[in-house]
DNA sequence: GGACTACTTGCGTAATTGCGCAACCAATGA
DNA sequence: TCATTGGTTGCGCAATTACGCAAGTAGTCC
């Protein structure tokens, strides 16, 4: 991937932001990682879909900044990078409800 | 359109919620309204694209009940619906900085 | 090294989305 | 009724996206 032309407003940023938590798989995601953290495989059988469709889930979260990842042997366990994911979905929750 | 089976879940409006944020022109009609009501062609201008097109994004907005609609004469106004909104985006700024 | 587990990446496809453009309502005023 | 202004809707197209599946990589254990 490039890097992007000069600077990327905040307004985009924040519509990436969106667009990541913008799909119900990822915000199951966001669920289970509000209890701590999980591995790949934990997520994909939780949140129902096949591992390496979690692995692009994921991926679109990590790129977003909403989660982080670790590695511990074989496992790769991903954790919410920023505590106000959380709010964000509370607030969505509250604006969809 | 056919009407969702049963009930869509919570998460799946919240979802909803979020692409409709999740694009930088929306958002631009956010900031706009978050200072009060504004007209299609007042909105089409400030976030610069076609007055059709402005009324794509609104209708997405209004859709995801983001935004409300009041007609004045020729004129229809939109305005937000549900300050919690506001706050989304304020917290979606902090996740993308 | 070889087998195994845990993930990631690449590819093809069906579905969705943003946009421009034309055509179509809705309200006002002569 | 006709023209005009302000929005909406329909259509076609290019771009993006989620998914399944196959193949590739990383780390562990024998």
């Amino acid at each position: 991937m490039e890097t992007t032309l000069v600077t990327e407003s905040l307004r985009d940023r924040s519509a990436a932001v969106a667009k990541a938590l913008a799909d119900a798989k990822r915000l199951g995601v966001v669920e289970r990682l509000a209890e701590g953290e999980r591995s790949v495989s934990d997520l994909s059988r939780d949140v129902g879909c096949q591992v390496p469709n979690m692995s692009q889930h994921l991926a679109v979260l990590r790129s977003a900044g909403i989660v982080a990842s670790r590695r511990e042997g074989n496992t790769v366990f991903y954790r919410l990078a920023d505590p106000n994911v959380l709010e964000v979905y509370r607030l969505l929750q509250q604006v969809a409800r």
